[in-house]
DNA sequence: CTCGATCCCTGGACGC
DNA sequence: TGCGTCCAGGGATCGA
């Protein structure tokens, strides 16, 4: 499942592969993860991919300034236009692949969408659940788009991430998965670093100390440059652009450890649902909160759990 | 503001 | 072998 690590790796490779080539012609299958089909088919054919960029779990196909093509073209102008920027966004939910094919290589399953390239190759967009996302955006709709996440996990300052994680009352796990507080970060490496730094998945932001706030960035930290290095972990399908599975998953202490000893303490790892996401981590390294639960507030939940098993019938 | 529940989707694991 | 069932999860959305 891409997260920060595997984006970056797969953003790597297309940024080496396909960075400078021009879409000569866009194929569409199936388009319900598209934002608006008929923009790709609009814009895309003709435009030169300058870069690839990674921005969270994103991928930022940055497309060549029209403007300032024109303006080459016709010779400059005397005013100077401001240049409006232009960029393919994809998401590639928990199985997307996005990779350079030659032609003559047999269509995967379900290839929803191909661009043709101007050296001949074809980069083809595979994705089987369909929980990814593409969106051709431009102008003041791109920044708003990506105003929308939060900070940028290998960048943030010890300051920001304070700011950001210990004013909350929310679940810490749900913290790190929220895209809008950090972007990139997904369920393992979520696990991974709570582990790390001895957290608990259920404690609030606001319970941590500032202490356990600066150990818990600095892992994450130190864990994503790690996976980015090892090019991300591959546990279910994910590889590359050139086909090649990570290997950072040979290096997981807690995700899909449930019932196995704790790399620590040997103690068993337990799972539980936090945030709606299964979280794995050791209950002996990781204690869990104190839950300073009122009578008033468990009078109410058994209040409610049982008007509504009434009102079943 | 925060929560859980629900939906989207398909392949793979598992039980019989 | 083949069927049914459950589960995985990122993100949007809704109601509490």
């Amino acid at each position: 499942m891409p997260e920060l690590p595997e984006v970056e790796t797969v953003a790597r490779g297309l940024e080496a592969a396909v960075a400078g080539r021009r879409i000569l012609s866009v194929t569409l299958r199936k388009t319900d993860f598209i934002d608006d089909p008929a923009a790709i088919e609009r814009e895309l054919p003709g435009r030169h991919i300058v870069r690839i960029e990674r921005f969270g779990k994103f991928m930022l196909l940055k497309l060549a300034d029209r403007v300032a093509l024109a303006a080459r073209a016709s010779g400059g102008t005397d005013q100077a236009p401001k240049p409006v920027p232009e960029a393919l966004l994809v998401h590639l939910g928990m199985t997307g692949h996005l990779a350079p094919h030659f032609p003559d290589e047999p269509l995967a399953k379900h290839t929803h969408v191909t661009f043709t390239l101007d050296d001949g190759r074809e980069l083809r967009y595979t994705d089987a659940r369909r929980f990814g996302r593409m969106a051709y955006l431009s102008g003041p709709r791109l920044e708003a788009e990506l105003e929308r996440f939060g900070a940028d996990p290998l960048n943030v300052t010890a300051q920001e991430f304070r700011r950001r994680i210990g004013a909350r009352k929310a679940r810490i796990k749900a913290l790190l998965l929220d895209q809008s507080v950090l972007r990139g970060v997904g369920n393992i490496y979520a696990d991974e670093s709570l582990w790390k730094a001895k957290i608990h998945p259920a404690k609030t932001g606001a319970r941590l100390t500032p202490a356990a706030v600066e150990a818990l960035r600095r892992e994450l930290q130190k864990i994503l440059l790690k996976a980015i290095e090892l090019r991300g972990s591959s546990i279910s399908d994910f590889v590359d652009a050139g086909g090649i599975p990570g290997d950072y998953q040979q290096h997981h202490k807690v995700y899909g450890r449930e019932g196995q000893a704790c790399f620590r303490c040997g103690a068993k790892i337990r799972r539980i649902i936090a945030a709606g996401r299964s979280s794995h981590f050791c209950p002996l390294c990781q204690p869990a909160p104190r839950v300073r639960r009122s009578r008033r507030r468990s009078l109410k939940k058994t209040k409610r759990n049982r008007s509504r098993a009434t009102s079943k019938r």
